[in-house]
DNA sequence: CATGAATGAGACTTCATTCAT
DNA sequence: CATGAATGAAGTCTCATTCAT
């Protein structure tokens, strides 16, 4: 959605822009994010953005919908991954790239995370909603087949459950690496520099613990409750 | 943290102000919140809001942390519950309790919630930041109890391990509830007085089934993992 | 429309502003008229207009069905006019009227007419149109009585008629006696100061003129056409 | 007063441009019509239109002095008037040509209205009163010479007497044509494609009605004033 | 001759906060 | 203690115009 405009830019001035405004949504909520901030510090003239982006609100749809797609897209096919078979593998795989990413592209990261969340922001709701949707929608039908396959027990929603595994492997597991190394999403960059080494082992533990602990809740028959 | 003035003010004017204020702080971001909103549906002066609060964050603060935890607590008094021994019946308490103070105050919920999401505005990341501390210290330290108990596993780092429950349970499984009826945290208003009506029997049971993926999770030895 | 706050200003700041509003809505189309202007001429802040007006059609909207009409009253109560019988007296004190006005308060009569003429800016259709349907449904009305009580022809439709007198007294007239001075509407404030006298006895003579020719036309039974 | 470059444009695109330009200014008051949205809709570069126009008033001044008078003129060849003599018979010509003109081609009628008004627009100022001293001076000529021939009573000024006849016939009595079928010129656009049938018939009569009812005016002795 | 990116002034508007009454 | 006027920075956005390619 930017305009041709923007697209036909050379190369090292698009992506400085481009950078800037990453910068400026992931240090600030949409509302607060400021497009005279990004200008100024792009060294543009305020008009110009206009020549770029329709308004506020389609640069940052753009950011959220398809730069950061790319990014990491391209970030994915450097980071080979063997691909095991089933559910839980395919749930580790995306938990490894979620953490992983948020380690190297701590920015990006929290602009994705912040893109899922419900809003109270009526200017954003669709869109967030629209994002959520889709990711849950990709979840629900991998749990589904799972089910089929007969991976995992068969009487739980399927769209519930994809609920329950997004929160805790997508949101919770991540909130727990930042947390062992006493940091959080917005914090990181300001540590990054210092001594925040999050050591691949300790997270990639984390990671297998957790979908080990989701695997077998999964796949056992429930305990009996308030027996 | 309101001032003296504010305390001292008869209960239908400080109950009207409040009301609004949770109305304008669960409708929109911190930083798209107007104080003027508030003051001119309030029709006081706005000169009288800084009589009783040092400024807006003060007010937020006030909100968030007294407030909103007041009248949790008051919710919590009038719907009894009985309450099982051991980490799994007292996270089904808190979940139940989460799911139903949610259908029965969206707005106060969804402030809630908002409160302890980490969040890109500056002048919120500690107050954020420090409830969130609040909430996942307890529940850091009912794991370490239960794991001394050996009601569960203790291969885990319970921190880490309140990080996913915290996830699973009180973001994830709220979102789920309200999925299942075609709402999310900020259009359940809305609709509510029309037909979004979500069976007591039907979201008990997500709960209860929730909680005992959970548990089993968490009693049974992980099945060995890429094995 | 005003607000409170711009009644309970102190009379003088409260008649510097809308004088500074007349002037500049009087000298540029809305379009171009400033709020921007008028406050760096009053002196005040920006935001003070705010407090004034809910915005800048507020302020235009004021100025024309308000404060002008108020105005047009104060003016006619200080010139006092026989007021003889029928429809011809009565155009022509409007007629009369109508040019003292403009001779006395060109500003006024401009922003006044403007606000008759139907305009391609959408934002003031409607406004406009209301304005001049005021303005020829009493013309219609006294057009009609004229015509029951036998003063003039009933062969005409009293709306088109009211249509054409309103165009020729009100619009025609008036341009007439200022191009007989070589200036119009907006040329006769910077001219004013000079030499431009319009004798009085000179225009009264031409609204008698006038009048008496319309009163010819619509009292003698209509030529023969084309024969 | 084009560029050559805009003369030596290809038929097609030169005639798009000027529709859309026509259509621009027609629509909107000469400050809030925008070349960005004509070259917009135009799918042209903004500069190719300042290879074609020194600037938007050249382009705008173009439009109503020359555009407009070849439309007017090309539109007069087709609709053959058998032209009687004297004042009058001209008078219904120009009335009738007006009338219909403004029923065939509104937006160019509105352009051309807007171009006689005087106005608050300083750049326009001088055009609009070059265009209405135009239109003026002819009818003043006409006028004298039908007094010289003693059509007319001679007690009065040709030069007001021009100016009240050209409100009323050429200003006021299409107005009351538009009114008499609920439209104005602004909203006949919209409206036209539906049900806005002014039959032809009607809006003659209404022609020939007022120029009679002037004509008696003027011919017969003014009726004693007020007596 | 066409292009279209760049410009920067200027428009309206909102807001939290201060302060004299 | 309440009031509410005043402030001015900051925000988004539009536009006519220029100019290098």
């Amino acid at each position: 959605m930017p305009k041709p405009t923007f697209l036909n830019l050379p190369d090292e001035k698009r992506q400085r822009i481009t950078e800037l405004a990453i910068d400026e949504f992931s240090t600030h909520p949409y509302r607060q994010a400021s497009l005279s901030r990004i200008v100024a510090r792009a060294g543009i003239a305020k008009g110009s953005m206009y020549q770029y982006f329709e308004n506020k609100l389609d640069l940052y749809q753009w950011l959220v919908v398809e730069e950061l797609e790319r990014r990491r897209r391209d970030w994915l096919d450097n980071h080979s991954h063997v691909r095991g078979e089933g559910l839980f593998a395919e749930l580790e795989q995306r938990a490894l790239a979620s953490v992983g990413f948020l380690l190297d592209h701590p920015r990006l990261a929290r602009l994705a995370a912040a893109a899922m969340e419900p809003t109270s922001d009526a200017e954003l709701r669709s869109l967030h909603s629209r994002l959520r949707q889709n990711e849950l929608d990709a979840l629900t039908r991998a749990i589904a087949e799972a089910m089929e396959r007969g991976e995992i027990r068969e009487d739980l929603d399927p769209r519930a459950l994809a609920h329950l595994i997004e929160a805790m492997v997508l949101r919770g597991l991540p909130d727990a690496v930042l947390a062992s190394a006493g940091v959080d999403v917005h914090s990181i960059d300001a540590k990054k520099s210092e001594e925040t080494r999050i050591e691949e082992e300790s997270w990639r533990g984390m990671v297998r613990q957790s979908l080990a602990m989701l695997q077998s809740g999964l796949t056992h028959a429930a305990p009996a409750v308030h027996a």
